[in-house]
DNA sequence: GAAACTCTGTACAATTTGCCTAGTTACTCA
DNA sequence: TGAGTAACTAGGCAAATTGTACAGAGTTTC
């Protein structure tokens, strides 16, 4: 369950620039147009490309305020309802369950601190949800990014 | 700096199937293809939608730890050296400065337990680090999303 | 009311896609 | 060593899509 360089290549040339076309991107490549179709159906066969989604920026929207949600729920039986009704909120974007003293973390947006207060209200609503701890993410100096992960693959590999 | 409705639904058809052409996204909203075009230019302009970037899911590659690290630094002058060194961590996929006691909050992934406190411990070894504390997902009941948002913004412009 | 936008419908040439075939190279395994 | 398999190259063809342009109709703004 690896890539090699050309793997790498393609998906960073992708990523660089999204729209470009299977033809292009082999004329960049310097392989045969084959291969590249080839290489993408692998790679998205295999999961470890999952799509090619527009990237939608939260705060282009006017939710200029990203903060992260600690959890500590009462644990209730069967299925998990408090992820549902997290999942219910839009303005949660991200939910993960956790290690430690808490139980979940999850990563929220908002239109202003006044707003992530609504927002958070909305979060102690759900049933089950026994306390809340939140923290403002005052600047993103590393926005999410995978690219230097994905050189980093196959250069293991190699060795 | 807000959406209507057709920017909304060309987002989520280009979410659901992203690999779908113009012409073919006119004809599955109803649209003038020209609109579609004009629709997706704005979008990008408005910085709403910053790319169409390949997804890329780190657990295929063998990363199946996910972590999330909070920092204490100590504070340097000038500009930031300690996100620089972070970010050049392939495993460290998002920093955020944060309120609170702590700091910073970190995103990254692993191959395993043991090769999370591999790259702990080069976090740890970053100039300027002076504590961290890490807490490890387990699931991820929600996924990082931004659908529900983005169709939730023209629903309230429209009040 | 006029200016400024946005959307529609249409058109055309150039490019790209999807699909296919054949030959070559590299690698695995008996 | 030799057969079998997988991956890459290079090429060809018809169909579809793209980039770009333009005129006309509706709306909104001031």
């Amino acid at each position: 369950m690896t890539i090699d360089e050309l793997d790498a290549r393609l998906i960073a040339l992708l990523a660089a620039e999204p729209r470009l076309g299977v033809l292009e991107c082999s004329r960049r490549l310097g392989v045969a147009r084959g291969t590249v179709q080839a290489r993408l159906d692998r790679l998205s066969a295999r999961g470890v490309v999952t799509g090619f989604g527009p990237d939608v920026a939260p705060a282009a929207l006017g939710y200029d305020v990203t903060a992260f949600v600690t959890l500590q729920i009462r644990q209730v039986s069967g299925h998990d309802p408090v992820s549902d009704q997290l999942a219910a909120i839009p303005e949660v974007l991200e939910v993960h369950t956790i290690t430690g003293g808490d139980d979940m973390h999850c990563r929220v947006v908002a239109r202003s601190n006044a707003d992530l207060q609504r927002v958070i209200d909305q979060i102690v609503d759900v049933h089950g949800v026994v306390r809340t701890s939140s923290v403002i993410a005052l600047d993103t100096p590393v926005p999410y990014r995978v690219l230097p992960l994905v050189a980093d693959v196959p250069r293991k590999a190699r060795g």
